[in-house]
DNA sequence: TCTGGGGTCCTAGGACCC
DNA sequence: TCTGGGGTCCTAGGACCC
């Protein structure tokens, strides 16, 4: 029995098109979308690769080619690039049955049972659709094993006769296609394994298809091993249609300029546990143990580095905001020194539960019905007027000291009002 | 002189992903 | 001056138990 066709769907240079989407006139020109802080380069268009923009680029360190090339770069905007996800991946859902979100920009779907339409056909088929409906191109790979997908994937987008699509379902084809493939492009090698693999001769897909799995499960472990059965077409990364529960939450941000006191650093503290609280009301979770952060710049040739992280089990599992700003504060005071230049604070919630469950009417006692209730009406509130419109007193009522930069955002077209996008009519 | 063995649970840290 | 943020999985090793 054959396992089923995967198909991998993934949007080219996702954030760089759901910018052109709604200005037009972007494209065809060079553009970057920068990471939060506007710290360094995390998509580039087309014309912005051809150009030697690399993925990770330091923004600082590029502005002069910037210039030089008039490259039109952008903040990142996370609202409008989470609202473009939801478009495009509901509209693949209308393809199959059977799809896993992958990320922001991926699907691996299940295509079993479309064969008789044609595989190239079919997928050319979603392609243009999805770039109709929502106005994003994507690329396509297909296979019988999630690791042959992404390759597939790969050469669709290498490959400019085969149009966005790549079939590599066909046991002959495959041998010649990963020939052609890097063993550090697979999915899954990483910077350590790829030096590992260089030094042992494996330089290609192919080679590491054809390794001995048990000498490279010695040392890539399990996950290597499996590596090179999915090469082999021996499926072994199954298709997660259902979302598995969350394992943890983190918030954290690097701050627009450094701090060095404690009680500046609890202000971004208290408002990424804030964000941490919503994140966990919102996903009907309590969390028991939390993990505080900070860390100096660790780039930096003046300044010393000095990071550290601490954490306990709370006595009770909660997802009340006020419950979470007193531990963080708490492990936060256990971390600081004081003396350095801070860069980046964050917190960690870890063993989530479900929040279905009274739970804490054996600790206190504190009304938990009005906890309860005093939290959905302040994410009410924040969710209607905007976020942090309700805020604790910790986070400070000044504009705080470490807003992150963000200066070149474009507009929310998709979720406000107020920033639709506009189309004239020409002559 | 000679000081067990096997199991579970938990956590930290590494590697990798987008 | 200026280098992101949020995840998952796996393994080793310590603590603990019998």
């Amino acid at each position: 029995v054959r396992p089923p066709v995967l198909a991998l769907v993934d949007c080219n240079n996702f954030y760089a098109s759901c910018e052109r989407v709604f200005q037009p006139h972007l494209e065809g020109k060079p553009i970057l979308v920068l990471s939060n802080n506007d710290g360094c380069v995390i998509a580039r268009s087309d014309e912005s690769k051809a150009l030697g923009f690399v993925m990770g680029d330091p923004y600082h360190l590029a502005k002069e080619k910037i210039k030089q090339h008039g490259v039109l770069v952008f903040s990142s905007n996370y609202t409008l690039y989470g609202h473009m996800s939801r478009r495009v991946m509901s509209t693949l859902n209308t393809f199959t049955p059977e799809l896993e979100v992958y990320s922001i920009d991926e699907s691996f779907l299940n295509l079993a049972g479309f064969e008789h339409r044609g595989l190239t056909a079919y997928a050319a088929e979603i392609r243009r659709t999805v770039r109709q409906w929502t106005g994003i191109p994507v690329s396509i790979g297909m296979a019988y094993t999630k690791t042959l997908a992404k390759v597939a994937n790969r050469l669709a987008k290498k490959t400019p006769a085969a149009n966005g699509v790549y079939d590599l379902t066909d046991p002959t084809a495959i041998d010649d296609a990963l020939a052609r493939v890097a063993v550090g492009d697979v999915w899954g090698v990483g910077q350590q394994s790829t030096r590992w693999l260089t030094a042992q001769g494996i330089t290609t897909a192919l080679m590491l298809k054809r390794a001995d799995p048990k000498r490279i499960r010695a040392h890539m472990h399990v996950v290597g091993e499996r590596l090179v059965a999915e090469l082999n077409g021996v499926s072994c990364l199954h298709l997660e249609s259902v979302t598995p529960a969350r394992k943890g939450i983190t918030v954290s941000r690097s701050f627009g300029r450094y701090l060095t006191d404690l009680t500046e650093i609890n202000e971004a503290l208290v408002a990424h546990t804030m964000r941490a609280g919503e994140k966990l009301r919102r996903g009907g979770l309590m969390a028991a143990y939390i993990t505080v952060f900070i860390q100096t710049n660790k780039f930096s040739k003046v300044h010393p580095y000095f990071g550290d992280s601490v954490s306990t089990r709370l006595p009770f599992p909660t997802n009340y905001t006020p419950d979470l700003i007193k531990y963080a504060h708490q492990l936060l005071k256990k971390i600081y020194q004081p003396g350095f230049h801070y860069k980046k604070c964050g917190l960690m919630l870890l063993d989530l539960q479900t929040a279905d469950l009274e739970r804490r009417d054996f600790f206190d006692g504190r009304d938990q019905d009005r906890e309860q209730r005093l939290m959905k009406t302040m994410d009410r509130i924040n969710v209607t007027y905007g976020r942090k419109t309700i805020r604790f007193a910790a986070m400070g009522s000044r504009r705080p000291a470490w807003t992150t930069v963000a200066d070149k955002v474009s507009q929310r077209f998709t979720t406000n009002w107020l920033e639709l996008p506009t189309a004239k009519a020409g002559q």
